[in-house]
DNA sequence: CCAAAAGTGTTTTCGTTACACCCATGC
DNA sequence: GCATGGGTGTAACGAAAACACTTTTGG
């Protein structure tokens, strides 16, 4: 290594002291179906934890930059690609992990769940209801529950609810996600006025079909009001 | 290490290429003194970036929790205790750092300057105003200003800003440090409206004493209002 | 008495909420 | 024609913004 003097125990500690630790990502993967808010879990294989629900996650590749993990999971893993992702918190408790010294980044993303290539089954990879979810393994349930809390607040004042729904959509679906977002009710005459407010909408003129009631029209996400990207 | 099945890549690879890495903590102190917000930094004596500013900072020891480190940093760098702290964000860049893989994960502090125990030099430890400051080394002015925004959010809607004040505070000097964070003149009628309808003051009775003017009235921030902890 | 800042209310504007009726489609 | 959801406007309310004068203290 070369000398670097900005940290204060250079000299009294070698290399093998502080380059020791591991870093992972855990993914607190929403999706919307169902009229329901879930989330992307794995049935729990460890002894300590068997048979409860845990988040998506993997170790950072040593030659892999943090960013780049979550998005090489969410391909590896789900076979999903070019979705949002959001940092939220890092968690770096000396015995958090049963492994060793293992921190964890954790991401939200936001993802339609029909886009999803891998196949789904009961044990393994699944989507769950999230206000459904009272517990998980490790310390999980928190990073789900803080989640959700910056979840809410983003989609309040930015236009990035619209990865959870297909390019093409009604105004009650929205409404419908952001009721199952915020687990409520909304007077739909002042959510579509807020809404419509907001600029975020680009008017198809396109109706919706087979649906068995008048059709709505269809929008979708005006490009460029946000960057996707972390 | 124990077997452990979450993770992917185990098996293929070794301890020793995922247990490599350092971690770090990156430290944006805020403080306000002379009507501005200013931030602790250092001047940088790295060569590649000599004489640029630096915020303070250190690696995380291998037996020390991540939360733990940045009160360890404050205490034994600048002398202060019991102070705010929050995370804001992790970056990973495999090259960000010319050490090493280091990763860093950035805190926000809010202290009183006054208590400050540690001498100042202006080339070593020192205030610096936030807004004066167009660059930085590393990726430390990318930092700064991300915290610069979390800050602007966080003091709209919670009570922290108190820990840049001294315990007893008039409002000149409230709606004065709100001006310095957010770099605009407020109207003094509606500033304190909005700030007595919060009620996060508590009234002490007791006015400033030796200034040159009418004396203003003190005030305390009422706690138990926020927690003051990471 | 002058300078400096403290203290104080009202009006306007704007965003938010509450609320009810007719319309288009499928069956 | 009935069930289902689509589409629309207005009144009441509350928060935020604009705005000026009198009071208190020190010098």
């Amino acid at each position: 290594m070369k000398p670097y003097s900005r940290f204060s125990h250079y000299g009294e500690l070698s290399d093998k002291d502080y380059f020791r630790i591991a870093l992972s990502v855990d993914l607190v993967i929403f999706g919307f179906a169902d009229g329901e808010l879930k989330v992307l879990v794995i049935n729990c294989n460890i002894a300590e934890y068997k048979g409860k629900l845990s988040l998506l996650g993997d170790l950072v590749k040593p030659d892999e930059d943090l960013d780049a993990a979550p998005y090489r999971i969410l391909r590896e893993r789900a076979g999903l690609s070019d979705v949002y992702l959001e940092q939220v918190h890092t968690f770096g408790k000396v015995d958090r992990h049963p492994a060793g010294r293992v921190i964890t980044t954790t991401y939200i993303s936001l993802v339609n769940c029909k886009d999803l290539t891998i196949q789904l089954s009961e044990n393994d990879l699944h989507w769950h209801p999230v206000h459904a979810i009272k517990e998980m393994a490790f310390d999980h349930f928190a990073i789900l529950q803080s989640c959700l809390q910056r979840l809410r607040e983003k989609v309040e004042d930015h236009p990035v609810a619209f990865n959870l729904l297909p390019k093409k959509f009604s105004l009650r679906e929205m409404q419908a996600l952001y009721e199952a977002i915020f687990d409520t009710a909304f007077d739909r005459r002042n959510f579509r006025k807020k809404f419509f407010i907001k600029d975020w909408l680009e008017d198809l003129n396109e109706l919706e079909v087979d649906v068995p009631h008048r059709p709505g029209k269809l929008y979708a996400f005006k490009k460029g009001e946000e960057a996707l990207r972390v």
